[in-house]
DNA sequence: GTCTATAGTTAGATAGAC
DNA sequence: GTCTATCTAACTATAGAC
């Protein structure tokens, strides 16, 4: 039942998402729904949670293996993605009803803390490693880096496309070579 | 009328705007309203069209303007923007009804086409003034540089908080200027 | 725990008077 | 052109039986 309505959530997006679609979705019925949560922000509380643990999970897969800092952000960026589907917490932001909630927002902005600061620790190791310019900042760049993603999936949901979002992630990592070379 | 649609589809989404509320924030009636527009998805396209050129017309502003090509990108990417209401146009792409019409789509795509597009005569030019090394491929970093945009919006909207955005953006300026050196 | 019935509310639109 | 009345369906939840 959550994983019906992490499914939903990505693809319909909070407004979008109605108990009964959640129940059909899930095979199951009202009575159980209501039975084990106390309604739709419940539920959805417990799917987004779900969606930003899953999604740090793979983050750190990648963010942890060995290399550069180029190359262990470049693997990161150029990972398999369900590019057209977006990202699965990303898409929330645009959610009026769950910004304006605190419990469903709290785990949305964990999420991409987490991201960023993990980038700029990797930052500051290519930094410290001699591997970049001084003049290169860890926390703006690790920004940077995690905005290029979640614009990468606007560009390519705009375009019916992968290609912008290949493209973005292909200038990233050409930037990031370049200022390390 | 427009004009209120507009804003609504800013706030909350196409899904999360209704009607009523449209006339209600028009201050009009649903005779008023239906007689000049089929429903809801003619006057959400009359709404998304006029956002679009608005919005090509505000990149222009920055982009035709004398400077070298790092200036004029850090201009536009720099430029007062409502960091936390997001983009009117890319929010829509979160929006799955959206992207299914294909008349509501098409704004969108062609608006983002059309500023990469544009970043990436830039760039090119700036290439052929020698401001980059060859290596840089101007396709690739205009969609870097757009997609910088949107998901600044996203990370700042899931902080609540202006600071990422600005974050990114600086990140992105720094990495054009380090390779431009 | 799960089911069915019920209920108040809104969404989205149509009809016809003025 | 605008207004009010009306309509069907969906949304979100509660109640109470089993």
């Amino acid at each position: 039942m959550i994983r019906s309505t992490q499914q939903l959530l990505w693809e319909r997006g909070y407004v979008g998402t109605s108990p009964k679609a959640i129940q059909a979705a899930a095979d199951a019925g009202q009575g159980s729904m209501y039975h084990h949560f106390s309604g739709k922000a419940e539920l959805a509380k417990a799917a987004i949670e779900r969606s930003a643990t899953e999604l740090s999970a793979a983050a750190e897969e990648q963010l942890s293996a060995p290399g550069t800092a180029v190359e262990r952000i470049a693997r990161y960026l150029e990972r398999d993605r369900q590019v057209l589907k977006g990202c699965r917490i990303g898409r929330l932001t645009a959610d009026p009803d769950v910004m304006a909630d605190p419990a469903l927002r709290a785990p949305v902005e964990a999420t991409f803390r987490r991201i960023r600061e993990r980038l700029a620790e990797i930052l500051a190791e290519g930094n410290q490693a001699g591997e970049f310019p001084e003049t290169l900042d860890p926390v703006a760049t690790a920004a940077t880096v995690a905005a290029v993603l979640q614009g990468g999936y606007v560009l390519a949901r705009a375009a019916n496309d992968d290609e912008p979002f290949d493209q973005a992630v292909r200038g990233m990592v050409q930037l990031l070579q370049g200022v390390a070379s």
